[in-house]
DNA sequence: ATACAGCCTCACGCCGCGTGAGGGTCAACA
DNA sequence: TGTTGACCCTCACGCGGCGTGAGGCTGTAT
């Protein structure tokens, strides 16, 4: 709170000081300290200056639905940014495991991870829908988030011709079985559809990070590992 | 996108076209595609548009820090808009419930419910922070929440004379224990804490929604209700 | 030839203040 | 009695990320 802050206010007409000295110092009581906290309450729900003279002199029904329409807003974009926490996580991930060094992989990953959720069907989409009312959608982004990663990591150890029985991409093997499984909750045809949409996916993915998608090749590598 | 918005990447020295033509008129390639959408993800993240180019032209390590930052940052966002959000959906859960209709009560709930968390002592802080890594930041808020409407609804029914052994009131009394029970996790400590902080809390809120704190009378009522 | 859509440059406006410049006011201390 | 600071005042410009004109040129369809 700067005197600056007071000043616009006062400009603006939200708040206004009780009185002036002589001087011409404002001076504000205590009912204008508690319109301030109450400017900083809307303020940090996301309400405009402007609009907050008809909310705080105006009557509660305007009030409540006002906070009706914020809570949907703030649903919005909580779930944008958890959507960018997650892929960012993952990318960090691919970084710290080793996995990518160059910036075209990084924003190529950033970007592959907001298209997970994109073209599927109709149908599909009512699975998954389904799905999301079930276990959470917080759940279920937390899930497709891990797939790049894990892709990439048994790339990586295919490349370097580890044995598929080594314990190591066994574990790998076993993480994959459970995201398929968390993934398709028993329904065979989104399970399916996933890694087949990986593949289809942005083109500029398969030029800049051909190794966040699963080929053939890593398929048959995956499935002897699960033996 | 707007025109408008590449002409002023453009001046900002972060997106050029690839070419004019005689007439003035700008070529953009398909690198300048890329490049465009690359500078969309960094905005989702929050990076503003004069640190963009460092980040587009410069080394894979300085976006990895820049990455780790913004996670960081995306982080105290993200939890910050989850408090906002359980504060307006107890506010508006109160409404509903037809326990508030005037503004000055609405901005008081709005405030009690941050709050909550404050004025306890460094022990009980301790206390607070280990449970916090037991049970997750968000369910800890969650049931914070949940204490003032019921307080309230316990109220309302107090005031309309319902016998506390009222199924109604024993139903809400249930419900007391068990957030008694989430909120102290069996620490004896934290759960004589919990009420008397709320008493002790914001002298604004006693004026404007006495309703809010609970006083002996009501925790007779529900000690009652509980029998 | 004419209409109309789309491009160009230049310039001001928006929000929520921050940050000066240039000057007055007030309490404390020499 | 001055003088020193710490505060206050008004006025005015600046930021970021564009939106929105005004006034004019270009390109394509009819």
């Amino acid at each position: 709170m700067s005197v600056r802050t007071l000043h616009y206010y006062g400009e603006i007409g939200i708040l206004e000081p009780r009185e002036r000295t002589e001087s011409g110092y404002r001076l504000y009581g205590a009912e204008a300290v508690l319109r301030l906290q109450r400017i900083r309450v809307l303020q940090e729900l996301g309400v405009p200056l402007a609009a907050m003279q008809r909310l705080l002199d105006g009557e509660g029904s305007g009030l409540a639905e006002e906070l009706a329409r914020l809570r949907k807003e703030l649903a919005t974009r909580i779930s944008t940014l958890q959507d960018l926490q997650l892929r960012i996580g993952g990318v960090l991930q691919l970084i710290e495991q080793g996995g990518i060094a160059e910036p075209a992989q990084m924003f190529a990953i950033l970007r592959l991870m907001s298209g997970l959720s994109a073209g599927l069907s109709d149908e599909e989409r009512e699975l998954y829908a389904e799905r999301r009312e079930a276990v959470g959608e917080q759940r279920i982004r937390e899930v497709e988030a891990q797939w790049p990663p894990l892709i990439a990591a048994v790339r990586a150890q295919m490349q370097q011709g580890t044995d598929p029985q080594d314990p190591q991409v066994r574990e790998l093997a076993r993480q994959w079985r459970a995201l398929v499984a968390e993934f398709s909750a028993g329904n065979p045809q989104l399970e399916r559809g996933t890694v087949q949409r990986m593949r289809e996916h942005g083109s500029e993915l398969q030029q800049q990070l051909p190794e966040a998608i699963p080929d053939a090749e890593l398929m048959d590598y995956i499935r002897r590992a699960m033996d």
